[in-house]
DNA sequence: GCCTGTTCCTTCAAGTATAAAATATTTTTG
DNA sequence: CAAAAATATTTTATACTTGAAGGAACAGGC
C-alpha cells in the first residue's frame, strides 16, 4: 500500500478514501429532525391561534428588540435569509399594519422598518404564547440538560461560523 | 394576593403569569441558528458543486435507502414535508432523469418512486461529498461531545414527538 | 353487494425562499 | 473632485412549501 500523500479536493478524497463519518451524520440528521419537529409545531400553533405565519413572527420578533427600528439589511442578516425575502415579508406586514417604514436619518439608500403600536401589541401576545410553547416542547430536558446543550451547541455554532465564513 | 387556582388556557396564563422561560428560549434560538448555518452552507455547496438543490438531495437520500423504491406517502412522512411538496419534487426529478415512477404491486392509489441507475450514480458522488462536509462542519466537537449531543437531542426528540402528536 | 370512513395522491392558491441582475446611493481612492 | 468600489434595496426568475380541497381507490361492516 503506502500511498503517496497527494492532495485532493474534498469530493475526490471522499470517494476514494471514504472515512467513517456516520456518527456526525447521524447527529446532523437528529438535529434536523428536532428543529423540524419543533418548527412545524410552532408554525401550526401560530397559524391556528393567531393566524400568522412563522416568518412574519420571526421578523416581528427581530423588530421588537429594536424599538427604533432596523434597516432591511440588518433584518436580513439577523434572520439569516436573503434580502429579497425580507423585502417581500415587510411588504405583507405593511399591508396588515403590523410594521411601518421610515426614512433612514443619514443614508438615503437604506429603509428603516419598525413595529407599529398595533404590531407591538399583537406581537406581545404571540411572544408570550410562543415562550410557553417552547417551554412545553423542551420540558423533556432538565435544567442541567438545557445548560449542557447550550454549551455544546455554542461550540458547534462558533466552529460552523469559522468554516462557513472566515 | 392568594389568587384562586383558576385553570386558564396557555395564552392567557402566559400573559398574566409569565414564567421564566428565557433559558429554553435561548436554547431554541441557538439550535435554530446552528441548523440554519449548517443547512445554508450545505445548500450552497450542493448548488455550487453539483447544481442540485437541497430538497432534491434529501429526497434522493431517502430513496437510496430503499432499493425497491418507496411510495410518495412514505417519502412525505420520512422527509417531514407535505404531500403536495413531494409530488412537485418528484415531478422535477423525473424530468432530470434521477428518479422513475413504478406501479404499486397491490395498491392502485399508490405510486412507487425509485432512483434510476443514473440517479443512483449521481447521488453516490453527492452523498460522499455531503458526508465530508458534515464532518468538516462538526469538527469543532470532540467524539464525546457528539455522543453527548446525540443523547440530549434524543431525549428532546422523543419528548417533542409526544407533545406534538400523542 | 353497498355504505362509510380512510388513505393516497394531485391540484391549487398563497406565501416563502434563493440567487442573480439591476438601480440608487454612499464611500473610498487616486 | 471624478472614477471606482462598496453598500442597500428592489426586481426577476425559479423553486420550494404549506394547508386545504378534491378525486380515486381501498377496507370494513352490514
Amino acid at each position: 500500500m503506502n500511498e503517496p500523500p497527494i492532495l485532493l479536493d474534498a469530493e475526490t478524497r471522499a470517494q476514494e478514501h471514504p472515512a467513517d463519518h456516520r456518527a456526525e451524520l447521524r447527529l446532523w440528521l437528529r438535529m434536523l429532525t428536532c428543529t423540524n419537529l419543533i418548527e412545524g409545531e410552532i408554525r401550526a400553533r401560530l397559524r391556528r391561534h393567531f393566524g400568522v405565519t412563522l416568518p412574519r413572527f420571526d421578523l416581528m420578533a427581530q423588530l421588537e428588540k429594536a424599538p427604533e427600528g432596523m434597516t432591511l439589511g440588518e433584518l436580513s442578516r439577523r434572520m439569516m435569509v436573503s434580502n429579497g425575502n425580507v423585502t417581500g415579508l415587510v411588504e405583507r406586514l405593511l399591508e396588515s399594519g403590523h410594521v411601518e417604514r421610515r426614512a433612514h436619518p443619514s443614508d438615503r439608500r437604506a429603509v428603516v422598518v419598525a413595529l407599529t403600536p398595533t404590531g407591538r401589541h399583537v406581537f406581545a401576545g404571540m411572544a408570550a404564547a410562543h415562550a410557553e410553547w417552547i417551554a412545553e416542547l423542551t420540558a423533556g430536558l432538565a435544567p442541567a440538560d438545557v445548560a449542557q446543550l447550550m454549551r455544546l451547541l455554542g461550540r458547534l455554532k462558533s466552529h460552523v461560523k469559522e468554516v462557513a465564513h472566515g
